[in-house]
DNA sequence: CGCTAATCGAGACGGTACGTCTGGTCTTCTA
DNA sequence: TAGAAGACCAGACGTACCGTCTCGATTAGCG
C-alpha cells in the first residue's frame, strides 16, 4: 500500500496563480521578445507577486519552458500510415508550432541563453528537446512492424530528429520561410530518399 | 572617374579602436555569453570610450556580426573533388566555426533577439546567413559541370542550405553532440541519398 | 457581586507565549538594532507563528514599550536620604537603566517613530514616559516634609523631569559620554544648584 | 604657492541635483517622517535618478545629515549681551529649530540608528552635534572677559551642552510641550542658577 | 601657426529591471 | 477558538546596464 504523501503544512499554493503566470508568460513572450520578457512584468499581468513567481519558477528560462513544455507534449505521431506520412505530419505539426511567437521566442532565448551554460543546456534538452523524440522512436518502430524498413540501424534516432528539428528551425526562424504546404513537401521527400524509402 | 570622397573634417578616427573592439568583443561572448555581454565591458577591455563604442555600431546585435562575419566568410568550397566530399569539406568547416565559443553565442544570440523584430531578422540573414549560399551554389555548378547531377532543380539551394545549416546546429548546438567524424561521415552520406548521389 | 467575565470559548491563549516573544524582542532589540528588528524574526526566535504575535501586539511600536516597561517600572526613589541623595539615586538608576542596549534601542526607536505619528506620541508618553515623573513628585513631598525647599512651587516637576531625563538621555547616547561616578556626581551637584539647595 | 587641484576628468556633477536633492529631502522628512522616507522617493521627487543619489549620499543617514546640517550651522551666539541672555538667545534658537518637522525626524532617526551602530554615531556626533559645542565654548570665553564666571572650571562645555540640547529635546519631542517664552524663561533661569549666576 | 572640427578618455546623467526582503494578511490543518 | 506553518500581495532595497550627455584634451587638414 503505497503511503500517501503528507499534506504540506501552511497555506497551500494558489492553483489558480500557476494558469495565470504560465498565461501571461506565453503572452509577453508573444508581445516583446526574450531579452524585454520581465520577471517582473510577467508578476504584474498575473496579478500575482514576485515573491509568488519566483517560488515556483526561479529563473526566466525555467519559466519558459514550462510555459511551453505543454504544447511541444501535443506532438503526436498519427495512428495510421505510412512512415512517410508520418514524418509529413510531424514536420506540419511542428511548422505549425514555430508559427506560434511565444514558442519561437521561448525556444531561441532558451538556446541562445544555453550556449554558455552547460546546466542550463541539459535542463533544455531533458526537458524540451529529448521527450520528442520518441516520435522518431515510435515512428522506427512501426516502419518496422509494417516492413517498410529492414533494420532499425537504417534509421539513426538522433540523426533524423536532428535533421528533422534542425531544418525546420532553420526554415522558419532564420531563413524566414513559409511553412507551405510545397515546401513541406519538397522537404519531406529529401528526408525519404535519404532514408532509402523510395526505391 | 569616380571622385573619391572627400576627407571628413577633424581628428580622424582610430585604425586600432576597431580591432580592439572586435576582439574585445570576440573575446567576451565566449567567456560570459549573449545576455550578460555588456556594451560597457567591451568598450572596458578594449580599452575605449563607450562613445567610441557606440559611434560605430550602435549596437550589441551590429557588433556581433561585425565581431564574427570575417570568421563566416572564410567559408569555402574546395577546389578539387566531387560534390560529396565537396559536402563533407563544408560541413567539418562549419563544425569547426561551431566549436568556437564566440562563434556559438554570437549565432544563437543574434538568431534570439531577431525572432521578433523583422528588421533584425533580415539584418542578420543579409548579412551573416545568405551569403554562405554561394557554397551551395558554387557546388551545384561544379556538380553539373561534373555531371553529378543532371539538372539545377536536382539541387534546390535554399533547401539544402538549410538542411546542412538546421542540422549541424541542432546537433551541435542543441543536442550538445560531438562533432566527431563518425557523426559527420554519418550525415554527409544521408545528404548524399537524400540528394540521389548513391544510385 | 460582580459577574466573573465569561470564560472566553476555543483554545486559551498559551501563557509561554507572551514571555518567550517579550525575550525575544529584548534580544533582538540588543543585537539588531531597531530599524533591523522584524517582527519575522521575533516570531521565529521565540518559536512562535507571526499570526500569535499580531494578536497580541499590533505592531513594532507596541511590541517594543511592552519589552521595556516593565524595566522602567522598577526605578524608585529611595526610602532613606535627602533630596541630593535622592536625584543622585534616581540618575544613576537610569543610567544603568540606559547602559542596556534593548533599553537604548527601544527609547531612541519609540521616540524617532512618534516624531510624526502624535497617537504614536501620546501612547508613548502614557505608557513609558510620564508614569516615571512620579519619581520627581514623591521626591517634591519628601523634600517638602523635610524642611529641604519651601515651597512645592520650588521644584517644577515637568522641567526637572526633562532636565534629567534629557541631559541623561544626551550624555549617554549622543554625546556618549561614560555613565561614571565623577560625571553622574557633577551633574547632580549642577541639578541641586538649580533647585536652589546649596546656598 | 598653492597647487590647485588637477579639474576631475569626466562629465563634472550637476550642481543643481545637489540642491534639489537636500530640498527633496528636508520636503519628505516633513511629510513622511523617518521610516517612511525611501531613496527612492527622494530621487523621484527631486527629478533625479537614483544612482545620482547614491553616489552622492550613499546612505539615509548621510543624506538626512546633509539636509540638516546647514540649518544647525546657522545657530550663533548674538555678538552682545551677558551670559544669561547669551543661554537665552540659544534655548530660542534651538526651540526654533525643532519646531521645524525636518529637524525633528532627521535628528531622532539619526539618533535611532545609532544607537547599535557605533560608526554612525560617531559620525552623527563629528558632524552635527560636536560642532554646536562651539556656542558654549564660545559663551565662556565672553562670560570670563565680562567677569561673569571666574575660572572656566565653573563651566564644564560638555555638561552644559548636554544640558541644555538634551533638555530641549526632552522637552519639545517627548514630553511634547510648546516652546512658550515662559517655558523658555523657566528653564534659562534653571541653568542660570545651576551655573552660579545668580548670587 | 593658429583655426576649425571631429574624435578621444572619462564619467555623470535619467531610466529600468534585477532578485531579495519585510510587512501585514489570509488560508489551511491540528490541538 | 488558538496555534503553527507558510503562501499571498505590495513595495522598498541597493546594484547593474542602458544609451546619452558633457567635459577637457587630442589630432588631423586648411588658411
Amino acid at each position: 500500500v503505497p503511503v500517501s504523501t503528507p499534506r504540506p503544512q501552511g497555506r497551500p499554493r494558489s492553483v489558480r496563480a500557476d494558469d495565470a503566470i504560465l498565461a501571461a508568460t506565453r503572452g509577453l513572450l508573444a508581445e516583446r521578445g526574450w531579452a524585454d520578457l520581465t520577471m517582473g512584468d510577467v508578476a504584474t499581468r498575473a496579478n500575482v507577486a514576485k515573491t509568488t513567481l519566483y517560488r515556483r519558477w526561479p529563473s526566466k528560462q525555467e519559466l519558459a519552458m514550462a510555459a511551453v513544455a505543454d504544447m511541444l507534449g501535443e506532438l503526436e505521431l498519427p495512428a495510421e500510415g505510412d512512415l512517410r506520412s508520418g514524418i509529413e505530419s510531424v514536420v506540419r505539426q511542428f511548422t505549425d508550432l514555430l508559427t506560434r511567437p511565444e514558442m519561437q521566442t521561448a525556444l531561441m532565448g532558451l538556446v541562445a541563453d544555453s550556449t554558455r551554460d552547460p546546466a542550463l543546456r541539459r535542463r533544455v534538452r531533458e526537458t524540451i528537446v529529448d521527450p520528442q523524440k520518441r516520435l522518431v522512436v515510435r515512428g522506427r518502430e512501426r516502419a518496422l512492424e509494417r516492413g517498410e524498413i529492414k533494420v532499425p540501424a537504417q534509421i539513426d534516432v538522433d540523426l533524423v530528429f536532428d535533421v528533422i528539428a534542425g531544418t525546420v528551425v532553420q526554415h522558419m526562424l532564420i531563413s524566414d520561410g513559409p511553412a507551405a504546404e510545397e515546401w513541406i513537401g519538397q522537404f519531406v521527400r529529401f528526408v525519404s530518399t535519404g532514408l532509402g524509402l523510395n526505391t
